[in-house]
DNA sequence: CGCGTTGTTGGACAACTGCGCAACGGCGGG
DNA sequence: CCCGCCGTTGCGCAGTTGTCCAACAACGCG
């Protein structure tokens, strides 16, 4: 195998885990699993990580925030705040195949069993709801959306989809990613009383 | 070891199975533990099981059926649609401890790889889902709702509830159970268009 | 009373787990 | 030019995994 350095080798490594945990599930992810993917030995993840949870959470949010950040610059080329919401709408709800949802569905309930992946999970939920929060703020501060608590209607919209997508990605064909759109342009609509720019 | 009737014995190693999974994760409990939790044997689960999918699926079973039990007599006991969809609410909002939301969570993560588990999972969600459908239609009989697609109602209430528990169990103190449960109702009033009863 | 049925046992089995360690080898500073 | 550093290797360790099976024991039917 060729020498990487430092940073390439670490990259390498969350790589290969992701590949792994998209195969067999992040909590069942080895050490093993990772090096044989890699096509070197399992002494050398220990080597850049102290343990196991370590690995899984680099993993998690080299995906995770790779997903949103293309969720930011999604609402970010839009002019107006309704079209903003309705463009991280469309960024969230997950295809039926869609496995960075199907990590996060690990993440949630690894969470309160590794330490170092709950500590990233929670920020990204946090910037996750950050996100949608700015999109209200500034819906209200122009005129197009009106809430007296943004704050918490921004937490019930990012909940609205997480609940929803999740039922696409653990149950399958239980309801449809058009589902998860519509109703939740919906939900938007009377959550901010606005009729949301299609 | 005592020698216990079929039934008895299914009924203890679903127990047994669930007292495990408390302890370490659905995806985490394995034949030897839920054998050492019962005093017995690793062999005697697979007497009665042919699979640790089909032990997972009939522990999540029992655990989450009784849930469902419990909030539909708490419905049932109510007079009105907004009384009944707020103990509804009560109900199902988890406390910082609850265990049986994270085992929710295990059971949607490993749902994608666990086909016994998945179908219950499934067939629960949709019971779920129906529950609160009957109360939104109730509701909008009596005139005290307003609504014109109450199953898609339904789906986005449900889905409210679970993205909300869901940062509960999942990120700890993130946001609590009262912000849970308040905010459900404020997602219930815009959704049906009514001011929940208290 | 005897015998088949069936609940139960405990260990065999091969594969796999996270982690540690001694040793190899190529790169770069002196 | 050479030597020390460090990325890398492969194996060992002790423990665990899901599954299976032969043997034991208690029960109830005839």
């Amino acid at each position: 195998m060729p020498r990487l350095s430092p940073a390439e080798r670490r990259r390498a490594i969350v790589d290969a885990a992701l590949a792994v945990a998209r195969r067999q599930g992040l909590g069942a992810t080895t050490v093993r699993d990772v090096a044989a993917e890699m096509g070197t030995s399992s002494g050398l993840i220990h080597h850049y990580f102290d343990s196991m949870d370590d690995v899984l959470a680099a993993a998690f949010e080299h995906a995770a925030s790779g997903d949103l950040a293309r969720a930011r610059s999604a609402v970010a080329a839009e002019q107006d705040a309704p079209a903003a919401l309705d463009a991280f709408i469309r960024s969230y709800a997950p295809a039926q195949s869609d496995w960075t949802m199907q990590l996060w569905l690990d993440a949630w309930a690894e969470a309160a069993r590794r330490p170092a992946l709950q500590h990233v999970s929670r920020r990204l939920n946090r910037e996750w709801q950050a996100l949608v929060r700015r999109i209200v703020e500034y819906g209200v501060a122009s005129g197009a959306f009106a809430t007296d608590d943004p704050d918490a209607a921004a937490w019930r919209l990012l909940s609205v989809l997480d609940g929803l997508a999740l039922q696409v990605v653990a149950h399958d064909a239980l309801i449809s990613r058009d589902d998860v759109v519509e109703w939740t342009r919906t939900a938007a609509e009377r959550e901010l009383r606005v009729r949301a720019a299609r």
